[in-house]
DNA sequence: ATGAAATATGTAACCGATACCATATTGTGT
DNA sequence: ACACAATATGGTATCGGTTACATATTTCAT
C-alpha cells in the first residue's frame, strides 16, 4: 500500500502538500495539484484512515447501538442507516445491546475508543451522564430519551390514536391495549395515545402489559380474553405482540375481524404475510433510519441542524384484521 | 483520554515497559508490573485502538459482508456473528453488497483500508483475485465460493434431499422444485439434491427457477400451477418463495396441504406464522454465524484451523403445509 | 517602486501505540 | 570470582497521516 509520502515522493512536493491536496486545506499551485493528482492515480494511493483517526482523532465510523437485529423491526432500521452512511462515506458498527445497560456501556467505551464519528442509540436508559462525558455526536432513534440530543421517532401518540379511532369506527365496543415494557418510552406513549381517544367515547377498555415477542404476549392475550369475554377490539403496540394476539384468538376459536379485530403497531413485513394479514399502524422504518443518519452525519459535519428533533407521521394499513364495514 | 505515557510517567518507567506488560510480550519485573497495574487502574486507562492499529497493521473489527440484512435469513447470522465477536473482544462492521459486485469491491478497499482484522463474507462473487492480493484472513458463508478459502455451510444437498424425500412420503406424486437465482450456488445444490431423490423414483417432476422474494415468487408460481394443475407437492428452495407459494396456491382456491403440500428451506422466524404454519428446511442459522465468526478469529488469532471447511446439516421441522399422515 | 496581503511550499512536532536495539542488572554454573 | 545467560528496562524509530509555523514567492494597491 502506497502512503502519503510516496505520493509527494513521486509528485515531488513534500507531504504537507500532498495532504493540503487531499484535505483541501491551506494553499495548493496548480503545478502541484496536478503533479499530486498523477501520482496518486498511478500509485492508486488511498489514504490511511487508521492513520487520518490518529491524527485528527475522528475516524469515519459510526455506531449503531440497538437492542437486537433478530428483532423484525431492526434490520430495516440498520439497514436505512448502512445505506445513508454508505452514501456520505461513513462506515457501521453494529452493536446489539440486549437493552442490557453493562453491554451498552462497554459498547461506548469500545466505539469511542475508536474514535467513532457519532452514535446512532436505541435505548431505553438514559445514559446522559455517560454522553455529556463524551460529546461525540449522537442521535436517539425511536425511543426518546430523557436526556436532550437529536431525536428520530414515530409519532407515537398520533398512531396509537389513529389505531383506536379505527377500531371504534370499525364499530369495536371493548377495547383492550397490549402495551409494551413499561420502560420502553415509545410504548408508553402508545398506551397514552389510546387512552387519549378512549376518554372521548363511553367505552369499555382494558390495558395490558406484555413483552414485545409473541409467544408471550400470545400466552398473556390469551389468560385475558378468556376472562374478558366482552372484548371485541385489540390495540397492539407492536406487531409481535398483535400476531400473538391473533394466535391466541384462533386458540380461543374466535374469528379475526368477525368476534374481535387488531390493529397492530410497527409495520413489520410479518405482518403482510400472517392470515388474515394484520391491520397495522406501520412507521416509516426505513425513513427513521436515514432521518437518524443524516441527523447524525450533519451533526458530524459541522452543518447546523435545522430541527433537533424529527416526529415521522405513521400510516395506518388497513388490511384483513378489522372489518370492511362499519357494523 | 489517559495515554501509554501517561501510565509510565505515573507508574515511572518507560513507555516501553508499560507496552510490553500490556502485550505480555518481554520481561517486566515485579515491581514496574505492580507499579503499571496501579497507574492503569487509577487513570482507568484504556489503549487506544486505533494508535494500536496503526503499529501493528490490524485491528480488532471483522467485516461482515452479506447481500441485505433486511433479507430474513441474515439478521440471525448477523446476531451469531457479532455475539461471537463480542465474546472475543472484537466488533463488526455490517456491510450491505446488494450481491452487487462493485459494491462488494468498494467494501473490501473499505475494509482494508481500517486494517480489519479478517471478513466473514456471503457472496456469489468470486473474489478469487482480489483475495490473494489481500491476504486478510476470511471466512466464505452460506454459500461456497470456488476459490479455496475456509468456508462455513449448510449441507444443502442432504436438506434438499430431506425434503424431497418428506413429500414423497407424504404421498406427493407430481413435484414442483423451486429453485433460486442460478448464481446462488447453494440454491444449485438445493436443486441437485431434489433432483438425485427424484430420479428415484417413476415420478412427475418439475424445476423452475424464482428469485428469493415473496412477491416475486408468488406471481411466478401462481402461473406455474395454473398451468400444471397436477402437481401436488412444492419443495422451495428458500422459506420466501415457499411462503409466495403458500399465497400462490390461496388465490387459486386451492387448500394447503389437502391439494398441494409444500416444503421450505431456510427455517426462518415467518415460517412459524403463517397459516398453516410452514414445514421446512431448518438451518441453523444462529450456528452457522457462530461457526464462521469462530473459525475466523481462530485464523486472526493464528491459531491452527482443525477443519478448513464445515458443513452444517439441517433439520427438517413437520409443521402444517405437509399431511399428517401418508395417503 | 514598495510594503502588505495573498499564495505556495516545506520542516518537523504530534497523534498513541509497537518493537528493535542497546544497556544494565541479576542469577547460575564452575 | 568469573563468564555467560536470563531478566529488566529505557531510548527511539516507526506506523501514516495532520497541522502549526517558518519561509519563499507572487499579486496588487498606492
Amino acid at each position: 500500500m502506497p502512503t502519503i509520502s510516496d505520493v509527494a515522493k513521486l509528485a515531488k512536493v513534500s507531504v504537507a502538500t500532498v495532504s493540503r491536496f487531499l484535505n483541501d486545506s491551506g494553499y495548493v499551485g496548480k503545478k502541484s495539484r496536478e503533479a499530486i493528482k498523477k501520482a496518486i492515480q498511478e500509485l492508486d494511493y488511498v489514504p490511511s484512515e487508521v492513520a487520518r483517526s490518529l491524527s485528527t482523532k475522528q475516524s469515519d465510523i459510526i455506531g449503531l447501538i440497538i437492542p437486537d437485529i433478530k428483532n423484525p423491526f431492526f434490520p430495516e432500521l440498520a439497514r436505512a442507516v448502512e445505506d445513508t452512511a454508505f452514501e456520505y462515506g461513513y462506515t457501521v458498527i453494529l452493536c446489539n445491546s440486549d437493552e442490557n445497560e453493562l453491554k451498552e456501556k462497554h459498547y461506548f467505551q469500545t466505539l469511542t475508543n475508536k474514535y467513532v464519528a457519532g452514535i446512532i442509540l436505541t435505548s431505553i436508559f438514559d445514559q446522559g451522564t455517560n454522553f455529556k462525558k463524551l460529546k461525540i455526536p449522537m442521535v436517539a432513534l425511536d425511543r426518546p430519551l430523557e436526556i436532550n440530543i437529536p431525536t428520530v421517532t414515530t409519532n407515537n401518540i398520533e398512531g396509537a390514536k389513529l389505531a383506536t379511532q379505527f377500531l371504534i369506527d370499525k364499530g369495536a365496543t371493548s377495547l383492550l391495549c397490549v402495551g409494551g415494557p413499561k420502560e420502553i418510552r415509545s410504548s408508553k406513549l402508545r398506551v397514552e395515545g389510546f387512552q387519549e381517544i378512549i376518554k372521548e367515547y363511553p367505552i369499555d377498555s382494558h390495558i395490558i402489559e406484555s413483552p414485545y415477542d409473541f409467544e408471550t404476549a400470545e400466552t398473556i392475550i390469551f389468560d385475558y380474553l378468556k376472562h374478558n369475554p366482552t372484548i371485541d377490539g385489540i390495540f397492539a403496540c407492536s406487531d409481535a405482540s398483535a400476531i400473538g394476539a391473533l394466535k391466541a384468538i384462533h386458540k380461543l376459536n374466535l374469528s379475526v375481524p368477525e368476534d374481535i379485530q387488531i390493529v397492530g403497531f410497527d409495520g413489520i413485513q410479518m405482518g403482510k404475510v400472517v392470515s388474515p394479514s394484520l391491520t397495522t399502524v406501520a412507521q416509516n422504518i426505513y425513513q427513521l433510519g436515514q432521518a437518524a443518519a443524516k441527523m447524525l452525519i450533519h451533526q458530524i459535519e459541522g452543518k447546523p441542524l435545522e430541527n433537533t428533533s424529527v416526529c415521522i407521521n405513521p400510516k395506518l394499513i388497513e388490511r384483513e384484521t378489522t372489518r370492511k364495514e362499519r357494523t
